[in-house]
DNA sequence: AGCACGCCGACT
DNA sequence: GTCGGCGTGCTC
C-alpha cells in the first residue's frame, strides 16, 4: 500500500505564492524510508531540494497521482514528538506565525544549518542525588508546595520578596514530580547570568540536568537537546527558547522571574514564553509556576482574576533586613553646583563604604536612555498630552512624537517648563563613568579596583563569570554594569549599591513604570544580602517625586500594582486593551507607504462599522531606515472583550495585501502587544 | 527564491 | 523571420 506524507517546507516563496506557505505538500514516502510523523525530511521541489517536515501520514492523498514525487531523505533521524505537533496550530493561532516558523522553532538550529555531532563525551547517567537538605522549608515555603502538587492542572503565580527561598520551593516541587517518574522544565531570564542557581540545581540534582542556552555553541546545544529528546536528562534549565525542548511527561514547568521582558521574542519569529509554557502545560496535565517578587502587571491581573492561583512568599528565609533606599535629586545637585555623576552624599558615602573594606556596585540605567527628552535643570520631560507616555526624540526631523496617537512637538530648544537651555537625550556610557570613578577614588587616595560589566565586554564566552569572580573576590572593590549585574548574584561584600540614573528606564512605553519598579527593586536587592548587616542604596533621579520611586523606596508591589492597575483602565492600555502593530519594511519607500494603505483601508471600515479600536494609526517608525530598508508601521489599540476577533480581522486583511503584486519585495511582520515600537 | 512560459519590440 | 526584454505564475 502506498503512503504519503503532508510536508511542510522551509522555502521563502514570492508574494503571489503566499497561501502556499500556510500549506502542506504532499509527497510519496518510498518503501525504503523509515518517514513518520515529525520526520524531518528532504524533498524536491521545483528544480530544487528542500528541507521540510512531516506533519501527518496517510494512506490516500488528493493531489493528481501524476503530479506527487517521492521524498528524497531523511534530513535527521530525530522525530519531532506528537505534543509539539498537536500544540503547532495554536501556536500559530495565538501569535499569527507560519506553520513553519514554528516547527523550526521545535529544533536546534544546528540540525538545519550543518552535520550535527556529539560534542561532548557521552555522560553517564547517574542515580538522581536528591539530597534531602532536612525538610529546611518554611511553613509558607511548604504551603506553595503542597498548593501546586495538590491541584497541578493550573498556573501558579509565585509572589515572594528577595530572599524568600522561591528557588528551594521549585526544587522541592521538581524533586516531587522527578519522584513521580515525569521531567521539569526550568526557565530563566538569561542561563548565562545565573550561574549559581545552575550550580545548585547541578549539585541537588546531578546528571539528569541539562542546560539550554544563547552562550552554548551549536554542539553543545545539540547535546544538552538530545539528552533531553532521548529521556537521559530530565530537567532543563534553559532561557526562552528552552520552552520548546522535547522533553517527555512533563511535571512542572517553571518560569522563574517571570517578569523578565526576555521572555518575549523580540525577533523572529515572536512570541510569548509563558504562552508556550502554559499550553504544553494544558496538554500534560501539569503545573506552570511563575515565580517573581515583582509580576508583571499582566499575570498579578491575571493572578486577580482568578485565572492564575496566587501563592505568596512574605518572610525571608535568613532574616536579613531589606537594604534602605534613599532617594538623591540630582536636579537639586546641579542647582547647588555639582555637576558630577554622584550625589555629593552619594560620594562620601561610597568613599567610607570603600575604607572599611565592603564593596558597592554602581547600576547604570542605559536602555532607552537617550531617547527620552528631559531638561536637567528643573526635571520636566515630554510627554504626550493624550496618551501619557513619554514622547520620543526622533532624529531624522528634529521632532518629538507619540508613538500611540499622532501627537508631534518640535525639539525644544528651551524648557517649555523653566526655560533653561539644558536640555538632554543622551546616554553616559560605562566607560566613561569608570574613568570618572577611578579619578575621584585616586583623589580620595583610595587604591581600589573598579571593574565593568556591560554587554561589550561579555560577549566572548566565560567573560561574564570571571569578571563575578573577580568582583567576589576582590573585597573592597566596584563594580559597574548595566541590566546584567542586576541578576540574581549573591555578593555578600556588598553593602552599598548606587544607581546613577534611575530615570533611564522610562521609554515611551506604557509599560515603563513597571519595567523600572521591577529592575530597580531587583537591582536594590543586591546591597546588604550578608547576614548582620544593612545594606543601603541610592536613587539618583531627575524625578523625586514620581511615584514609582515612592513604591520601590518602600518595598510596596501591591501599592504599585493597585496605581498602575487604575492607571492602565483609565487610559486604555494592556491588560484592557490588546495592541497590534504591523511592521512593513523594504528598500522603496513609495511601495511601502502603499501597502500600509491598502491594509488601512478595509481597517477604517471596519473601525466605522464596529469601533472596537481603542486607537488605530499608521505612521514612520521611530528608526524610520535600518539597515538601508525603510520603516513604516500600523498601531492599534484594541478593546479587550473584541480583542480575538479584531486580531483575526487585521491579520486577514494583512494577508490579503500580502498575497498582491504590490508586496512584492517588503516584508510585512504581524505583532500582538509588542515589547518594542522601535 | 528560481525557473518556464509568453507576449512584445529591434536586429542579423 | 527570431532574439531577448522581463511581467506572470508555478513549484506536491
Amino acid at each position: 500500500m502506498m503512503k504519503y506524507a503532508k510536508v511542510v517546507i522551509d522555502a521563502v516563496l514570492n508574494a503571489g505564492a503566499i497561501p502556499a506557505q500556510d500549506a502542506a505538500w504532499d509527497y510519496l514516502i518510498p518503501s525504503d524510508l523509515a518517514v513518520m510523523r515529525g520526520s524531518c525530511v528532504i524533498v524536491p521541489f521545483g528544480k530544487r531540494e528542500i528541507d521540510g517536515f512531516v506533519i501527518a501520514v496517510s494512506d490516500k492523498s488528493d493531489v493528481a497521482p501524476e503530479l506527487l514525487k517521492p521524498i528524497h531523505g531523511l534530513a535527521t533521524d530525530l522525530v519531532i514528538k506528537p505534543e509539539l505537533l498537536d500544540l503547532m496550530p495554536q501556536i500559530c493561532d495565538r501569535f499569527k506565525l507560519r506553520p513553519i516558523d514554528v516547527l523550526k522553532l521545535y529544533l536546534p538550529s544546528i540540525i538545519r544549518t550543518g552535520k550535527p555531532k556529539r560534542n561532548g563525551k557521552r555522560r553517564v547517567p547517574v542515580s538522581m542525588a536528591l539530597t534531602d537538605q532536612q525538610v529546611v522549608l518554611n511553613a509558607e515555603q511548604q504551603h506553595c508546595v503542597d498548593a501546586v502538587m495538590a491541584q497541578p492542572d493550573n498556573v501558579y503565580l509565585l509572589k515572594g520578596v528577595t530572599g524568600s527561598g522561591k528557588t528551594e520551593v521549585y526544587m522541592h516541587i521538581i524533586k516531587k514530580v522527578l519522584e513521580a517518574g515525569k521531567t521539569a522544565l526550568v526557565l530563566v531570564p538569561e542561563i548565562g547570568l545565573t550561574p549559581q542557581v545552575l550550580a545548585n540545581f547541578k549539585a541537588r540534582f546531578g546528571n539528569v540536568v541539562a542546560m539550554v542556552h544563547s552562550k552554548l555553541g551549536g554542539g553543545e546545544k545539540y547535546d544538552e537537546w538530545l539528552r533531553a529528546d532521548q529521556g537521559e536528562a530530565r530537567i532543563v534549565i534553559g532561557a526562552r527558547s528552552a520552552v520548546f525542548v522535547p522533553l517527555q511527561n512533563l511535571g512542572a514547568i517553571i518560569i522563574d522571574e517571570e517578569h523578565d521582558g526576555s521572555y518575549q521574542s523580540d525577533s523572529n519569529p515572536r512570541y510569548l514564553t509563558h504562552d508556550i509554557a502554559i499550553m504544553r502545560a494544558q496538554w500534560h496535565h501539569c503545573p506552570v509556576v511563575l515565580g517573581s517578587a515583582t509580576p508583571s502587571v499582566q499575570s498579578f491581573y491575571l493572578a486577580q482574576q482568578g485565572e492564575y492561583k496566587l501563592l505568596e512568599l512574605t518572610k525571608r528565609v535568613n532574616n536579613v533586613p531589606l537594604p534602605k533606599i534613599e532617594l538623591v535629586d540630582m536636579g537639586h545637585e546641579i542647582r547647588s553646583g555639582n555637576g558630577g555623576i554622584f550625589g555629593t552624599e552619594v560620594l562620601a558615602d561610597l568613599i567610607t563604604t570603600l575604607r572599611v573594606g565592603h564593596s558597592a556596585m554602581i547600576f547604570l540605567n542605559r536602555r532607552g536612555y537617550s531617547q527620552t527628552v528631559r531638561c536637567l535643570q528643573c526635571g520636566w520631560s515630554a510627554k504626550c498630552e493624550n496618551c501619557d507616555v513619554s514622547m520620543v526624540y526622533h532624529k531624522d526631523d528634529e521632532q518629538l512624537k507619540c508613538h500611540y496617537c499622532a501627537a508631534r512637538m518640535p525639539f525644544p530648544s528651551r524648557c517649555p517648563h523653566c526655560g533653561s537651555t539644558y536640555i538632554k537625550h543622551g546616554a553616559m556610557g560605562t566607560q566613561k563613568i569608570c574613568a570618572e570613578l577611578e579619578k575621584m577614588l585616586k583623589q580620595a587616595a583610595l587604591n581600589v579596583p573598579v571593574l565593568r560589566m556591560d554587554t561589550d565586554n561579555t560577549q566572548t564566552k566565560g567573560a561574564l563569570v570571571k569578571i563575578l569572580d573577580e568582583f567576589a573576590k576582590t573585597a573592597p572593590s566596584v563594580l559597574v554594569g548595566t541590566q546584567m549585574i542586576a541578576k540574581g548574584h549573591h555578593f555578600p561584600q556588598v553593602s552599598l549599591v548606587i544607581i546613577v540614573n534611575a530615570d533611564g528606564g522610562f521609554v515611551a512605553d506604557y509599560r515603563s513604570a513597571e519595567r523600572t519598579f521591577a529592575l530597580l527593586t531587583q537591582v536594590a536587592g543586591r546591597a546588604g544580602r550578608a547576614v548582620g548587616t544593612t545594606g543601603k542604596v541610592y536613587l539618583q533621579t531627575y524625578m523625586p517625586n514620581h511615584y514609582v520611586y515612592k513604591f520601590i523606596q518602600n518595598y510596596d508591589y501591591l501599592g504599585f500594582y493597585q496605581r498602575e492597575i487604575t492607571e492602565r483602565q483609565t487610559t486604555k492600555y494592556p491588560p484592557f486593551t490588546t495592541i497590534v502593530r504591523v511592521l512593513v519594511s523594504g528598500t522603496v519607500d513609495t511601495k511601502i507607504i502603499n501597502v500600509i494603505k491598502e491594509i488601512m483601508r478595509p481597517l477604517r471600515d471596519y473601525d466605522k462599522e464596529y469601533q472596537n479600536f481603542i486607537y488605530l494609526g499608521a505612521m514612520k517608525c521611530p528608526y524610520g531606515r535600518l539597515q538601508n530598508k525603510y520603516r513604516y508601521q500600523i498601531l492599534a489599540r484594541i478593546k479587550q472583550t473584541v480583542a480575538d476577533e479584531t486580531i483575526n480581522y487585521m491579520h486577514k486583511c494583512v494577508k490579503v495585501v500580502e498575497e498582491l503584486p504590490m508586496a512584492h519585495s517588503v516584508k510585512i511582520f504581524f505583532e500582538i502587544n509588542p515589547a518594542s515600537l522601535s
